[in-house]
DNA sequence: AATGAATGAGGGTTCATTCAT
DNA sequence: GATGAATGAACCCTCATTCAT
């Protein structure tokens, strides 16, 4: 069955997102589960393996969030722009392990760490390229084609940085009610 | 001798930095300072207690360097916000044990982690908070004493998000270029 | 089939002869054989019993080789012997997963090898004595028929003696050179 | 105190010798001589090198039995050759841990085995050498300086190779009655 | 103040074997 | 006949910590 494949990966979503990568052991894991330890080791090829694949459906899962905001019809630019920030936070809130590797350690020491976060970067970037040259069609942003990229980057740049306090520090109750005004701001040096 | 305990301290900051808090052991911290295991716990209760002084001391470090900013008569206050960025960022580019703490597991599962940052905070808040003051003196900003709170708050967020993209992704250099404008719309922000 | 058996047959020989019985698992031979790993256990009730028929083979070809030599009748007694040392070493130097067996760990703790041994060292002796039975005969050795068991134990310890630097150390290409000088002799001390 | 790393010694010869390498388990010696699996640790890098250890002091006991009678001042050089084989085979007889080294598996994927092996074969060279040279200049040898250390190759071979039948397969009791015999064989080939 | 020997609880991983299908 | 998912015991090793000296 691909049930013990799946219950593995729930229970590990679950334990490695209350004690990290390290404070969580593949025998917890085994225990929680139910499964013998050498399970594990049959569907994932190590403790690495298995962080791999859980911090992947969390960000499997955000793409596919974050798609259904890009392609709504319903909306137009600056509503998209604002919305795909708002979503975008809002899953992020809950993808606990993602937060893990965000760690310099797992930076230094992992590959599939740097991997994993270069393939969201370029995909995010096309979304955002993408709902930017709509405002720019619709009138709505200016055309600043030769600086297009510089300013995806920034934005990124800027998008990602507001992970560490609304999610690290625990201030996402705290903060996103200011967040509405952050994101006022940054569509304002858009419009411009 | 005192020479023990600071040889121990420098040693573990280099080692801390390099590997992490996990990956790095109290032995290889012992070997490389030529000193016996037992002396890092004549010194030091814990791994923990050891990494806390180490990350400690990197912040007090960044808070004398900004404190200089800070009192610098030379500066007018919006140069001084420029230049307090700066130098928050550059200090921060080499304090590489301070962001270690950055991950998520840290915050949930070593109190004193909390309790740096928190101090740095309300440490970097009040030097903010002060700068703003004299150019609302000056005439320089705009009086908006009621949502002065609100403004440090997002201003700190912002502040410390950026650390991710410039440090943890290692785009300092790569991003410090445009490191100019993000800081003056920032300063545009306040200023209207 | 018989097909599966013997592929994994196949596969088993290539690889215990690499890496050695405790260095190869079942399911590397499985892996490679492109076979489930539950389809060896069909076939054979145990890694060590899989070992076994591997062993045997080599053991079945060598003797079958070896009476090749024994029966030819263009041979006098002398050039026999030599062809038949000649013969054994050659045969023996491809037959990798023999030599795992002089291990003195299998020697103690495996039973089925001292079965294999003794054996073939009984078939050997056999041999051997009918050569120089033959020898007798025609007048070209001393009859020592008292002495025959004891000259035949000799023998056969100095054969097996050589299989070490031949074999186990790797010296085959580098002694098989002074390998006629050893012959010679062994000859001449069954000839006096 | 040394005690410690001697008794981890002592027990790990004894287990390791009637187990062999694979077999034997680390936890198996720490439980035995009563000490910590992680004192083994402090005191070993590795399995390996605690079997290193062991295998090395059986090579120094050797090379220090042997090393009296080269220097035996009462024997005349064939005495000396006849004592010199009977003393290697009776201390190789107890040296069982020696004996697992000569297994393919370890000549293959242990360096340190080759290592030991090499040292102990030039030793033993020196050593048989300036007997031989002792015989040659008191004129029971023939002085075949030019084919020298083709013999010495030989006769080491030869050595070497009567390990197997009479250790590994526990025949040195049913053959060491034979072996005044051997070396009769050998020193005569010598003497001519 | 400083040492280094000793510890023991775990950690990740391997692997021969079983068994329902 | 053949499979592959599942197991669990064992294995080697690491490491923070303790303590007598």
């Amino acid at each position: 069955m691909d049930n013990t494949k799946e219950k593995i990966i729930a229970v590990a979503t679950r334990i490695f997102s209350r004690f990290g990568f390290y404070k969580t052991s593949m025998d917890e894991i085994a225990r929680t589960a139910h499964k013998a330890k050498g399970s594990l080791y049959y569907h994932f090829t190590s403790k690495e393996a298995l962080f791999t694949e859980v911090v992947d459906r969390e960000l499997k899962n955000l793409k596919a969030e974050l798609a259904l905001v890009v392609t709504d019809p319903a909306l137009n630019p600056k509503e998209k722009i604002r919305q795909y920030l708002i979503t975008r936070m809002s899953v992020l809130n809950k993808a606990a392990n993602y937060h893990e590797v965000l760690s310099a350690d797992f930076m230094e020491h992992f590959e599939f760490v740097d991997q994993l976060r270069a393939d969201l970067d370029s995909w995010e970037k096309e979304q955002l390229k993408s709902i930017i040259k709509q405002g720019i069609e619709s009138g709505v942003f200016v055309d600043q084609t030769d600086k297009m990229d510089i300013l995806l980057d920034v934005f990124i740049m800027v998008l990602k940085g507001l992970e560490i306090p609304f999610f690290l520090q625990g201030k996402y109750d705290a903060l996103s009610p200011h967040f509405d005004d952050l994101i006022q701001i940054l569509i304002k040096g858009i419009s411009i």
